[in-house]
DNA sequence: ACCAGCTCCCTTACAACGTAAGGTAACCAT
DNA sequence: ATGGTTACCTTACGTTGTAAGGGAGCTGGT
């Protein structure tokens, strides 16, 4: 799948490449250390001459993706800096969203990282920052962070997951329809009167852009009611 | 670690249970058929007269906990009929929340499947049938379902996992916090001012009884003024 | 009473995984 | 030249999920 250039004497970020291509192109299952080595033109035991653990490889990997946000964000922040502090982290989310659309796995190993990596610190630290510098007070600012959850990292905590939308309309055009109908009404009802357009393969079930950015809009709509009682008590 | 009750015959029930009660124990990655299957008193390979697979003991483990959810939340909507909305959404969220904190794996385990339960669907038709109720159209319905995210089974997705915390403030203790302090300037003031009081165990870093309830109320009353302009316009 | 068949559980075995241990060949400074 | 370091390979082990098939005990038809 990826290219067997082993000319060049690996190293930890050719092999973290690697192993994002392999993610990207396989599944996050596919990627083994045997199955790794081999896209290198390389034997298992030679990767741990550049990562100690498998452990250690799938921190890499985030790590690798988080760096190509922050990269991204980083070039945002550059410019729009009269920006209202909504605008400048619509914008960073969004642009994390396009990055996180293209790793489908991550939000999946992201959750399983024991440790996150000092880049993802640093983005956070980034969005504190605008939203301190747009009137927030510490407190507030901390309990935005939470509310936001995975947002700033473009993805949406959905629990029906792409899989199973699929799944189950497959399974309701062969089965009886009609007693799903009965046992979830305002569901049925509901998908009924809403029934995407289209298939949306991305991160989540339904997770089109226009339901990111409604979510997010709700929240920073929210937020912003907040931070005006905020400021006018302080 | 479960009791060796060999003498009933095992059942899928018996071995889901056992299952659960295994996870809770001693964490998902302990739960290994072979284990599972001692801890039954029994060999790794009768468990496949029960259940086809391991994915369909995981998928059954969703299934377990999510019934004790759906059997809970039922008996919170069978009183309590002329609440507000979001009075009844907020009781059910908590107290599917006090289920999900007995089974920290849950969260890891339910992004991990591919199809989802009925159960689920069960829960959120009923979620769907109070928005309704309260006025909401189907399609401010859906978006509100899109919005919650995970916030119905009393998680929400927080990036920094609860060990990241501690591990940081660990490392921190240690090691340079004069360097992170200029490396992430707004963040570590933020901590320092709020830095929270004491361990926080839960289902994600900070993810206290309050930040969840303020992330929730948050986004009930976002909705809310939007379920305004919602009947207002139709 | 018998015995075929089914159910439930066991034993054995295999492939794939992460990785420990140690080998070898190239290179580099002395 | 030589001794050490580096980069990669070979072999092997323990653990995982599970395929294949064996055997004991119950059950129902005759």
């Amino acid at each position: 799948m990826a290219a067997r250039a082993s000319r060049q004497p690996l190293s930890r970020k050719r092999v973290l490449a690697a192993a994002v291509a392999l993610a990207d192109a396989e599944g996050i299952q596919a990627l083994t250390m045997r199955r790794l080595a081999g896209d290198l033109g390389v034997e298992a035991m030679s990767l741990y001459h550049h990562l100690p653990a498998k452990e250690a490889l799938l921190d890499g990997v985030v790590e690798t993706v988080i760096a190509e946000i922050d990269a991204v964000v980083g070039r945002l922040s550059a410019n729009g800096d009269g920006e209202d502090w909504r605008t400048r982290l619509r914008g960073q989310f969004l642009a994390a969203r396009q990055i996180m659309l293209r790793h489908p796995w991550m939000p999946g190993l992201l959750g399983s990282r024991r440790a996150i990596p000092v880049g993802l610190y640093t983005y956070y630290d980034g969005i504190v920052g605008t939203l301190l510098q747009a009137g927030f007070s510490h407190h507030l600012a901390h309990r935005a962070l939470h509310a936001f959850g995975s947002l700033p990292l473009g993805f949406a905590q959905e629990v029906f997951s792409p899989a199973a939308g699929a799944s189950m309309e497959a399974d309701v055009a062969e089965a009886d329809l009609a007693a799903m109908a009965s046992a979830l009404p305002h569901l049925t009802a509901m998908v009924a009167t809403e029934m995407h357009d289209g298939t949306d393969p991305t991160l989540g079930w339904c997770d089109s852009q226009l339901e990111f950015e409604f979510t997010l809009n709700l929240l920073l709509d929210g937020l912003e009611r907040l931070r005006g009682r905020d400021r006018i008590r302080s």
